[in-house]
DNA sequence: TTAGGAGACTGAACGCCGTTCAGAAATAAT
DNA sequence: ATTATTTCTGAACGGCGTTCAGTCTCCTAA
């Protein structure tokens, strides 16, 4: 009989209204003006009940990281299709940059915010930015076979050269750190430029990546409820 | 007389009580550890006789980033000397990532934390700031004027690329955003190997400091994919 | 059909937080 | 000695995350 999965159903629907709430408020104003009283109050619930669906408020913001990558994987993946390696690459990083402009939130969330424990303590549980990483290595790697970066170049240092300076302009712009008047776009174009040049002219990389050798089936569907 | 002299003396002794009791706390713990009650009880007063010496919690912060700047322009200048113009670029810079490790609350509040308001709003205000990023543009431009980095490089500009790509690998170490074994240091210097690379191989910056008439374009309308 | 039980939900509370304010206490000026 | 001023406190406000005893609803089993 199917009373069982309506529950299930109705369960899930719950939970997914008490994402939607978080994530409503929080692309909007951000983490910390999201409280449990205000989701309780938007899905006309008690505040109590939403610890039946998440253990903690911290749960919550995990779920929504999770969600986030899943949206810059995207971000990621509809940039990609220019046959020239090196065009393709930079287009990736770029969009990079565009999603912690566009969705500066979950960008902040994701890759900046210490309020959220978990999200450290299960950085590699979150298989989708693995995925990515892994997506733009392979851009890179095409760029070294096609000639287009030194042949000695090691793909996984690269990539996380990039990322990091990418990352800087990021934060500088979504957490306000730069004189009113100047350009974020344009530094985040400049770093890229710079980057991608320093990495054609064959500086010496020292980063050795550690290959992810992982307990990630540990993570398997992170985001399913192991609530009481 | 000297009642008024004594009196102002205390008060800046309280005042500065104060900033020692939040700095104990802030460096060790960070910022969202520290709270108007415990310092309060630090100094043995009640929690709201700080309120006649700071109007608000982000004041004391304010102050004691301001006081991360000095750290910040004290550290640069010590790495400062060395008679290569591009060696000297280069200690510049990591002294400013290993200020990040060393100093990392002080470097979360002034570069990457949101929680207080006044810092980004008075972002300008920090004259620390503007002395530490003139040093390193006059050591730049020596660089330039030494034929180490093209004649035709805005100083201005590289040092926006300088400081925004470093501060990437600070961000994502300060953060712990980086998988456990993998080395945050190697990164950083890759990053600024990289970035002094890709200015001295010539990359075209667009990157136009300070247009105070132009409204902070900063995330204004969502862009997509394309490098502009 | 109904008693029992399981799960969902609430109201009230706990101990935090930043901040405010009337008034007490201490000090200075008259 | 009295007044005025500055300094500080106690109590409170409204907010926060979280817990828990108890209620209410609905499904199951007798």
């Amino acid at each position: 009989m199917g009373i069982r999965e309506r529950h299930d159903r109705e369960k899930q629907a719950v939970r997914d209204s008490i994402l939607a709430a978080a994530r409503d408020l929080f692309v909007i104003e951000g983490y910390a003006q999201v409280s449990i009283r205000k989701i309780a109050e938007r899905i006309e619930y008690s505040p109590a009940a939403i610890y039946s669906y998440f253990p903690s408020k911290d749960d919550i913001f995990f779920a929504l990281a999770a969600e986030g990558f899943a949206r810059l994987d995207e971000t990621i993946q509809a940039a990609a299709g220019d046959p020239d390696p090196l065009t393709d690459l930079r287009n990736s990083w770029w969009a990079f940059y565009q999603f912690s402009k566009d969705q500066r939130e979950f960008f902040h969330l994701m890759f900046v915010d210490r309020s959220v424990p978990a999200i450290t303590a299960q950085w590699q549980g979150f298989d989708l930015l693995q995925q990515m990483l892994a997506h733009v290595a392979a851009r890179i790697q095409r760029a070294i076979d096609a000639g287009r970066l030194p042949a000695d170049l090691n793909p996984q240092a690269a990539l996380h050269v990039l990322w990091a300076a990418l990352t800087g302009p990021a934060v500088l712009g979504c957490t306000c750190r730069l004189a009113p008047g100047e350009d974020c776009d344009a530094l985040a174009r400049d770093v890229l430029t710079t980057t991608i040049a320093g990495l054609a002219a064959g500086a010496a990389l020292t980063f050795v990546p550690c290959h992810p050798q992982r307990p990630c089936s540990t993570f398997a569907s992170p985001t399913w409820s192991r609530v009481p």
